[in-house]
DNA sequence: GTCTATAGTACGATAGAC
DNA sequence: GTCTATCGTACTATAGAC
């Protein structure tokens, strides 16, 4: 996600979870200190400490944005396909630019969960809440599609977004392993092969 | 995996190698202190050094474990089922019971690839070729599966693989996330769904 | 192989002056 | 809001003595 964009211009805060945002989700949280957040930023480090009172909290609200971001690039892809298909399709067509986009760093919440082991933690809540986003709208699409057409009537819901989450899912996690498209390729295939041409 | 192990009686370097893979494992890489590892290692700081140049070499031979440890668990998954059709659905079943004995921890690779961006670097290639592996024992047992009866024989191979690879990957990622099994128990489900009863 | 000591750096976070 | 200085800690890695 290229979050880094008309750095000047913006608030202290805005800038500062810009920044961050851009730079853990490209570097890893670890590895990413705050002293270059800070650097990055432009702000004075007691700038940077009166708005988030530790590292932590810029994580959570990074993390947010980056989930918006995900978010709105699924909604994006719905948005410009024409029918029901294409819709339904669009989720996973998707990741290919997405995939490019952010070369290839995968999703930034199955980084987030390799990072940050304990699965209580509200930084880990930001990831599964943004999956159940997106399944919402898988669902909402695989409906759509089942009533588009008699020929889809035979599917059942519930399995198809399932099978559409696992095989999304798949794509995301392949395409960073590998560092290329491909992986997405086959599960745009796997799913066109399960709905029919 | 659980690597810790009989920690004594072995040689220092495979206390090493033992105590990074897991700690590195379960804490993630950046979040492991050399000192750490030192310490439940039983071993001296010059010790360890005379072993390992530096922290990166001792993760990619932790890795290589991992990778094996890995590979070893598909492999008995394999091994302990009768049919081809059980065989083939092994790899990703036994999905199960490694997601509950890594506590959810995911795949180490997974996890090495978000700490370690750089695409090109040594230690991604171990999680690479893993994976390469893996989608070879699928390969052959889709072929198995598809010969072992007539009603298998209008699948296409590569395209049973590719559909298998995205539904594993795609658990394994997951299962993660939510820290839970239900996402392998639907890409198990989805396979199932995919190859019929 | 063991032990301790420590270099040298970077970290997150705080404080004081303006 | 800005600046600089700094605390205390942890890090990777090295050196010296046994």
């Amino acid at each position: 996600m290229s979050t880094a964009k008309k750095i000047s211009g913006a608030s202290a805060r805005e800038r500062i979870v810009s920044v961050g945002s851009d730079l853990f989700y490209r570097q890893g949280y670890r590895a990413t200190g705050i002293n270059e957040v800070i650097e990055k930023s432009g702000v004075a480090k007691a700038t940077f400490y009166n708005h988030f009172p530790s590292k932590d909290e810029l994580y959570e609200a990074c993390l947010e944005v980056l989930s918006e971001n995900e978010l709105h690039f699924v909604d994006d892809g719905i948005r410009s396909s024409q029918s029901a298909r294409d819709r339904f399709i669009s989720v996973i067509a998707n990741l290919k630019p997405w995939a490019i986009d952010t070369e290839f760093r995968g999703c930034a919440f199955l980084n987030a969960a390799s990072e940050i082991p304990d699965p209580t933690s509200r930084l880990r809540k930001v990831g599964t809440r943004l999956y159940d986003e997106i399944r919402l709208r898988v669902e909402k699409l695989a409906k759509e599609l089942i009533e588009s057409d008699p020929k889809y009537r035979h599917f059942d819901v519930a399995a198809l977004v399932e099978d559409y989450m696992v095989a999304f899912s798949g794509a995301v996690a392949l395409s960073q392993i590998y560092h290329s498209i491909w992986p997405i390729e086959q599960a745009i295939e796997s799913i066109e092969r399960l709905i029919g041409e």
